[in-house]
RNA sequence: UGCCCGAUGGUGUAACGGUAGCACAAGUGACUCUGAAUCACUUUGUCAUGGUUCAAAUCCAUGUCGGGCAGCCA
């Protein structure tokens, strides 16, 4: 059997080329920095769909094409939000996705480990390097979590006190709203430094109530920009985090948790999204009021990716789940990482994907003709062909004996020789796919009809010679003859006829349960107004009971398989030996389906 | 409203002051024991107006349109 991983196609060869690049490059010729460091942030507060797979495509690329490392680190800096569920899954979608291309690249920690201190002259420093793969077995490392750094934020706070470039704010939630819209200073902010150093160290026992106080930086609150108006560092919130338990009432916000938590594991390159562009200036404030003593890291934005057809939002994915509009993350219709893979699609492909589409601040929507395309160029290489009818109708061969059963040699990929030949049975009687049969066929149409001639596919050329239909006029079967000289390889063989159909031999055939995916919304941007949930496809999935040839009672959960004429389909997670399941991951083009209208 | 960012065929992107190219999509034809794949060909574009320059998609100015931010979310 072939490996299921080979003949894969990838773009490995061109490098990609974008503004990032380009100032990476620059900055490898310049020698800036020791290593290229990038990191992959994601918040474990859901699962993680294609979107993300950009980013993860675009930091784990970097680091591949420079030689560098990129971490994976959990953002979870709010622990009201967050889950270990999430952990979980976003490990395994990560490492399914940069498997065999950029897994080498992956920047981890041993276990526990927190970070080191380097600078003891007065202002806190701390480094925690990055172990990969080649470094450490994978079993002893973990991810990075900023959550292992909130005794390192916290000392970087309090040297923010210090320096006076900090405050404990007594004002409530709404009052701060208020102060910083009309650019107001907090009554707060002049209070000494013992002070605030003071009321931080009892917000970190524990001595208030959730929003009665917060750590503010003190930057400039007539500032043009939001984000430099004193913004919050430092929340209290007396909930228990996944990662470290009981042990803190008080957290850290974004800000001030990411910016240092890469400076700690020495990134040279936070790559985010376009939303983040604003807090560039306070990412670099932060940073630069600290008096840090390694190079500082350096924020770059790009667009989000928007893709047709379907809706990216966590918050929206998450309204799926519970509304149970589908059956779950990883339901095959859905554009999360674990749901396009359960739907068959290989992460050559969506690297491939990633590729295409590009890297730009320019926040277009991408078609998903150009997910799709990546999918079937994929599969195309590695599919192995099968014979499956969907909605079967019976034909019975005439003048082929009941007991008797011919075997044919049919090509398992015609784009890959080494995927080696399978044998097909023959019989009396056949099912083949209802639309390959039109008793009154439209114009072009070259499938079977009445009195008409068709291939079988490996097999033998049929005439029709009478539709049988049951009292309600409904066909049942169709009564054909085979021109048994005209088998591949026959006297006959090199006898054209118009149209080549699949079937299967009704008495070998076996069953499986077939499901056929479709997208999950009508319109391009479900989203673009309105309630997206008006626009669900109501037809988004059609099971079958579908008709396989008997070698697919071997399918194997790491293969592809092309059912001939129909679509690319993968084994489903709840396939089991003697109860078979296929997902549908795409159709194959079909330009009947635009000729066939016109007439 | 304030601040920030962006605009190249239908869609997504390249061109870094010097021939507007690529991919997807669409269309035509060839081939075909998959109406697939493959191959060949074709259609369609620099937001607008000024300026700088021998030369502008690219630099400058103004305008138009689009997006983002204004959570004790990330």
């Amino acid at each position: 059997m072939t490996e299921p991983n080979k003949n894969a196609v990838e773009n490995t060869t061109a490098t990609p080329s974008d503004f990032i690049r380009d100032i990476v490059t620059q900055h490898v010729a310049e020698k800036r920095y020791p290593l290229i460091h990038t990191r992959f942030p994601p918040e474990p507060n859901g699962y993680l769909h294609i979107g993300h797979a950009k980013s993860i495509c675009l930091n784990f690329g970097i680091a591949r094409e420079f030689g560098g490392v990129c971490n994976l680190r959990m953002d979870d800096t709010n622990p009201t939000k967050e889950d270990i569920e999430y952990v979980e899954s976003i490990q395994e979608d990560v490492n399914w996705l940069i498997s065999g291309w950029a897994n080498d690249r992956l920047g981890l920690k041993p276990k526990g480990k927190t970070p080191e201190v380097t600078n003891t002259n007065g202002s806190p420093d701390f480094i925690l390097p990055a172990t990969t793969n080649n470094d450490q077995p994978a079993s002893n490392s973990e991810p990075f979590y900023a959550s292992d750094y909130f005794n390192q934020l916290f000392e970087y706070a309090v040297a923010l006190i210090r320096k006076g470039k900090a405050f404990v704010c007594d004002l409530t939630p709404d009052e701060t709203d208020e102060y910083r819209r009309h650019a107001k200073e907090s009554p707060f902010r002049n209070r000494s430094v013992e002070e605030s150093l003071d009321l931080f160290a009892r917000m970190k026992a524990g001595e208030f109530p959730d929003g009665t106080r917060t750590l503010r930086a003190k930057i400039d609150v007539a500032s043009p920009n939001i984000w430099l108006r004193d913004p919050l560092i430092y929340r209290i919130r007396h909930a228990e985090h996944h990662h470290t338990g009981a042990q803190w009432c008080i957290y850290p916000m974004y800000d001030f948790a990411h910016c240092l938590s890469d400076y700690i594991e020495s990134i040279t390159h936070s790559i985010c999204t376009l939303e983040f562009e604003v807090h560039r200036p306070l990412y670099d404030w932060i940073l630069e009021s600290l008096g840090l003593s390694r190079l500082l890291p350096k924020q770059y934005e790009f667009a989000r990716l928007s893709l047709g057809y379907t809706v990216m939002s966590k918050r929206k994915l998450m309204q799926l789940v519970n509304e149970g509009l589908v059956t779950g993350w990883d339901d095959p219709r859905r554009p999360t990482i674990c749901g396009i893979r359960r739907r068959g699609v290989t992460p050559e492909a969506l690297r491939n994907f990633a590729y295409n589409i590009g890297i730009t601040k320019y926040n277009g929507l991408t078609d998903v003709a150009v997910l799709e395309h990546a999918i079937r160029e994929d599969l195309n290489k590695r599919a192995l062909r099968r014979l499956v009818v969907l909605r079967p109708i019976k034909v019975v061969i005439t003048n082929l004996d009941a007991g008797r059963t011919e075997e044919l040699d049919a090509v398992n990929n015609p784009e890959d020789e080494n995927a080696g030949k399978r044998k097909i049975p023959f019989s009396r009687e056949l099912y083949i796919e209802r639309d390959d049969f039109a008793e009154v066929p439209p114009p072009k149409y070259f499938r079977l009809r009445p009195g008409g001639e068709v291939r079988l596919k490996y097999a033998f050329i049929i005439k029709c010679d009478e539709v049988v239909k049951d009292a309600a006029g409904k066909i049942t079967e169709l009564r054909c003859t085979a021109d048994f000289e005209s088998k591949s390889g026959g006297a006959n063989a090199g006898r054209k006829v118009k149209g080549t159909i699949h079937w299967v031999s009704a008495t070998h055939s076996v069953e499986a349960e077939v499901r056929l995916y479709d997208r999950l919304f009508t319109v391009p941007e479900p989203d673009a107004e309105g309630d997206f949930k008006r626009h669900i496809n109501p037809h988004s999935l059609e099971v079958v009971a579908a008709r396989c040839e008997p070698s697919l009672k071997e399918a194997d959960p790491r293969m592809r398989y092309q059912f001939e004429r129909l679509a690319y389909f993968a084994l489903d997670k709840e396939s089991m030996p003697g109860k078979l399941v296929f997902n549908r991951t795409i159709t194959l083009k079909d330009n009947w389906a635009k000729e066939a209208p016109r007439s």
